[in-house]
RNA sequence: GGGCCGCUAGCUCAAUGGUAGAGCAAAUGACUCUUAAUCAUUAGGUUACAGGUUCGAGUCCUGUGCGGCUCACCA
């Protein structure tokens, strides 16, 4: 069990939390129930807005303070602000659907509930109102409140109204406090909300069906990354925590279950970066009879119809610079694309010594790889990854790196493989499945090799698959796609902390 | 893991090595159309933690913790 405590020790929440407590004490000692169980039937808080918009358009413009019959509504949200000035208030309530003005005074509520509401409510408290909309002087539609009653009493302030929470630690340990004061954070993960929708729309609409499998595995694949491993007690075993869905869902598609996806987390032991999270969202799509051309085509239309679903443009800016998202995007060979940055044709150095020989020659300092495929990846990355800004597919990658996709029928040492890169980073990688039982086996040895030879993210060979493509897997392509680099794409947020709700920090000990 | 930067009141931020301050939030009072309401008064601190230098440390040095950026690895 753990014993550390997350919140900061119990003095550092000062005064204000024990006189919110002696508050507490006093509502109770009144026979005022602070944490009520229900509030009943209410309206949020854009439905009364509506409601008063609706009232006050069917009066007519003309219309001034007072003589629109004023909409009684039944409302309820958390207290953000409140100005006192004597005998009346001003406060804003806002629920998730918006914010609105509640506007209360002593003659219309009662001297003991003012009173109450004066002395023991504070900003942050969740209260629920009835109360007749009206405009005020300044114009600002707002709820002359009839009956306040409080719904939940907080014990401690919510963070400085104007400047909200802008520690970035205190934002990502306490995100309810971000999501509270943070409009810019709230908007980032409704989007994201809508993306996955979108995302999920678009693939039913095509006949894909969604499916879960396991996120504990006894062999772990689809993937160069190193696990996270547990223990299951029971079966006295160990467990690893996938890293991709890949061999899940191939096995379904064996199975006859032709058009598949799944959405979900993978977990990879690796390190903690702007661009990369120990636990992240990924979709996987596999579709029989298509190969890794079909899916660059579901994968440029995808993004464009998202985009165009949640942000209604395909024209997306990401730090600075222009970006567009509509099909067809640029489709260029691993090959062709190295030659372009350096002038090294890797399938004329088409092994190991020659290649590191052209990068020498070339005055390219990279590292070492124990193998040609990997130096291949190296030089790619080094040399061209971070210049493709605009949506770009790069194809056909060596067989040494990827140990699931089919040989290309031209050139044995390549494979039918695609990545696509945005604004400079990797956002999706897809193949046509190798679904050649005989050449899945010699891969996998092949991957055998290079973790001897030191490779930790060497593909672990899994006999339970090989059985499986036996029974034949149709010609089937197949794809990954980062949800939260898409995410990063289309809200123009540079680091993958930023649309993740609770990202991954270290605990803090209290002592 | 390396490098750089940061950590001061609940929050947002100040403070030449010389008495730790302000705004918001809070408390008390005034104010029945305010909206970053206004005005007056009050309280609130082991300056992340542990050492060191110094007559004197929020400030300089060392270490630790946590975080950010960045490089390395991956998607």
């Amino acid at each position: 069990m753990p014993e550390t405590i997350l919140a900061e020790p119990e003095h550092s929440a000062g005064d204000e939390r024990e006189q919110r407590i002696e508050k507490l004490k006093a509502l109770r000692a009144a026979g005022i129930d602070p944490y009520p169980a229900r509030f009943g039937v209410r309206q949020t808080v854009e439905e009364s807005l509506q409601a008063f918009a609706a009232v006050e358009s069917a009066a007519g413009n003309g219309s001034t303070e007072g003589q629109v019959s004023a909409p009684n509504v039944r409302t309820a949200g958390r207290l953000m602000s409140l100005r006192v000035m004597g005998k009346a208030s001003f406060a804003h309530l806002a629920d998730s659907t918006g914010r609105v003005q509640l506007y209360l005074r002593q003659d219309e509520v009662g001297q003991e509930s003012y009173d109450r509401f004066l002395k023991l409510i504070d900003i942050g408290d969740i209260v629920g109102v009835e109360g007749s909309m009206f405009r005020t002087r300044t114009g600002e539609v707002t709820v002359r409140v009839s009956e306040m009653t409080l719904l939940t009493k907080a014990l401690r302030p919510l963070p400085e109204k104007w400047h909200g929470l802008t520690d970035v630690e205190a934002r990502y340990r306490q995100r309810y406090l971000d999501l509270l004061t943070n409009e810019r954070a709230r908007n980032t993960f409704v989007l994201r909300t809508r993306v996955i929708s979108a995302v999920r729309r678009f693939l039913d609409e095509r006949g894909f069906l969604e499916v879960e499998t396991p996120v504990l595995q006894p062999i772990y694949g689809g993937a160069a990354a190193r696990p996270f491993v547990t223990f299951h007690n029971e079966m006295n075993a160990n467990l690893y925590l996938r890293i991709s869905d890949e061999l899940y869902l191939k096995r379904l598609v064996i199975g006859g279950l032709d058009r598949v996806y799944e959405i979900g987390h993978d977990f990879r032991n690796e390190g903690v970066s702007t661009r990369h999270h120990p636990e992240f969202t990924m979709l996987e799509v596999y579709q029989a009879y298509a190969d890794y051309h079909d899916m660059m085509r579901l994968t440029e239309e995808m993004y464009f119809s998202v985009a165009q679903q949640v942000l209604g443009t395909a024209h997306v800016t990401f730090s600075g610079q222009e970006i567009d998202l509509t099909p067809p995007w640029r489709r260029v060979t691993m090959r062709d694309a190295i030659l372009e940055a350096t002038g090294i044709d890797i399938l004329l150095a088409n092994d190991l010594p020659s290649l590191l020989d052209a990068i020498r020659q070339h005055g390219l300092e990279l590292e070492v790889k124990h193998n040609w495929g990997k130096q291949v990846e190296e030089l790619f990355d080094a040399t061209v990854q971070s210049d493709l800004v605009q949506p770009t597919f790069v194809l056909n990658h060596p067989v040494e790196i990827s140990p699931l996709a089919k040989r290309h029928a031209d050139q044995p040492s390549l494979v039918e493989r695609f990545e696509f890169f945005i604004a400079g980073q990797e956002s999706g990688n897809a193949f046509s499945e190798l679904n050649d039982p005989i050449d899945q086996r010699s891969r996998f040895e092949n991957q055998g090799q290079h973790r001897s030879d030191g490779d930790e993210e060497a593909h672990p060979m899994d006999e339970d698959w090989i059985r499986a493509l036996e029974h034949g897997m149709p010609p089937t392509g197949g794809l990954g796609v980062g949800i939260d680099r898409m995410m990063m794409v289309l809200t123009d947020t540079p680091s993958i902390r930023e649309v993740i709700l609770f990202p991954a920090l270290r605990s803090k000990v209290a002592e």
